[in-house]
DNA sequence: GATATAAATGAACGTCATTCAGTTTCGATT
DNA sequence: AATCGAAACTGAATGACGTTCATTTATATC
């Protein structure tokens, strides 16, 4: 009785997806406390409760591995985001408020502060991973009239290393945290918008996101 | 008769100067050709013809000694685009000029592909070394009405980023180097000036810069 | 159960960045 | 000139890590 004894996938498979998945959470939690170069595949496969070697396995190399952490990061912010904004009625709105959240959790958030500190891993991950979003909401907010963008995958490639490269000074302290609102502003230009919209996007009221979820 | 040989400074003083600059030097070379990661610090030292550890008492680390060079080259091409812009009546079309000049050396010259691999560090040697004359720019072209800054090292510093990004997806194949043009514009825009007038700054002629100086 | 295949293991390897004990060079002083 | 203390230089040694690979273990199949 109680015939559910046959597990749909093999033990294999269900290994390998709990292997992948702790590696992506020690990597995580490694990372973010100690940074990318004080990090050892040692340690993270401890956590993971994996033999060193194991890991590559699963990643080509540390970086592999990192860029995953990364895009996971980035994975769940996204989706944090856009289940606030598909209420929202302006696309350009959208775009301001995505840009806007990931600059505050850049900066509020110490589990980022050493994220950033490999510009191109983060930068690349957000490119790849909010890209879909954001440079539909650039040519969602285009066609609407409100922004002038003729390449949005540009734009938005100038965007995340540009959002990096702000919230990197700000961690660091060479940049005062009140800067982000005009950040904002300056991302919003870009697009084309005109300065005065800019600064009246950039100054709307914001809803507050859903809280984070424990996994990552 | 001729009473100079008594030497100003110290032979002591001559060779560090010697030291120093034979240390920027190779490490110029090197990391140029085969990417800081792969540039190991004997080569170097053995380039500038000293010993293995005598490098650190000029540089306090590998990286340390890869933002001395990082800021050489930005010094370099500084000075450069200084001679052409102060004949430049508009302070706009000066920052669109060294804007513009920027991403097609850090594109076009096989030797800045390996420097962007390390994007902060690039970005961060622009910042600091091309800032004083960005921001001057900046600055001159707000007061004379043709951008709207309302902090110029806010700008610069996104500025810097965005450069570094592009240039290092347009070296990777992943952006038509025909996007220069449209980067250059995006730029221009982030200053609050117009789409419009962006694009006719982004357009016009351009000055050829003098010949590079041999010894980096 | 027996067997073949795939995955996991962790000790060992090789590659550097960095250090430091010993050596050389310099220049102030006599 | 000769001496001597200090400062700079040297390069072999060190230690830390990412990565590899010969073995061991687990799984699926017959």
């Amino acid at each position: 009785m109680t015939a559910s004894k046959v597990p749909p996938k093999g033990r294999v498979a269900l290994r390998q997806e709990r292997n992948r998945e702790a590696l992506v959470q020690a990597g995580y939690r490694v990372i973010s406390e100690k940074g990318i170069d004080s990090a050892t595949m040692h340690e993270i496969a401890e956590l993971a409760d994996v033999g060193a070697g194991t890991v590559y396995s699963y990643f080509k190399s540390k970086d592999d591995l990192a860029i995953s952490v990364m895009e996971r990061v980035m994975h769940n912010l996204a989706l944090r985001i856009e289940e606030v904004t598909d209420t929202f009625s302006d696309p350009a709105q959208v775009y301001a408020f995505g840009v806007r959240t990931v600059i505050d959790h850049a900066t509020g958030d110490m589990r980022w502060k050493q994220l950033l500190n490999r510009p191109e891993v983060i930068a690349g991950a957000m490119f790849r991973v909010m890209g879909p979003f954001a440079i539909r909401d650039l040519e969602n907010a285009t066609r609407a009239g409100r922004f002038r963008v003729a390449d949005a995958a540009l734009t938005w490639k100038m965007a995340t290393f540009a959002i990096v490269g702000v919230s990197l000074s700000i961690t660091r302290g060479e940049l005062a945290p009140s800067l982000i609102e005009e950040t904002v502003v300056r991302l919003l230009c870009m697009t084309g918008i005109g300065e005065e919209e800019a600064i009246e996007l950039a100054a709307r009221p914001r809803p507050v996101l859903s809280p984070e979820r424990k996994t990552l």
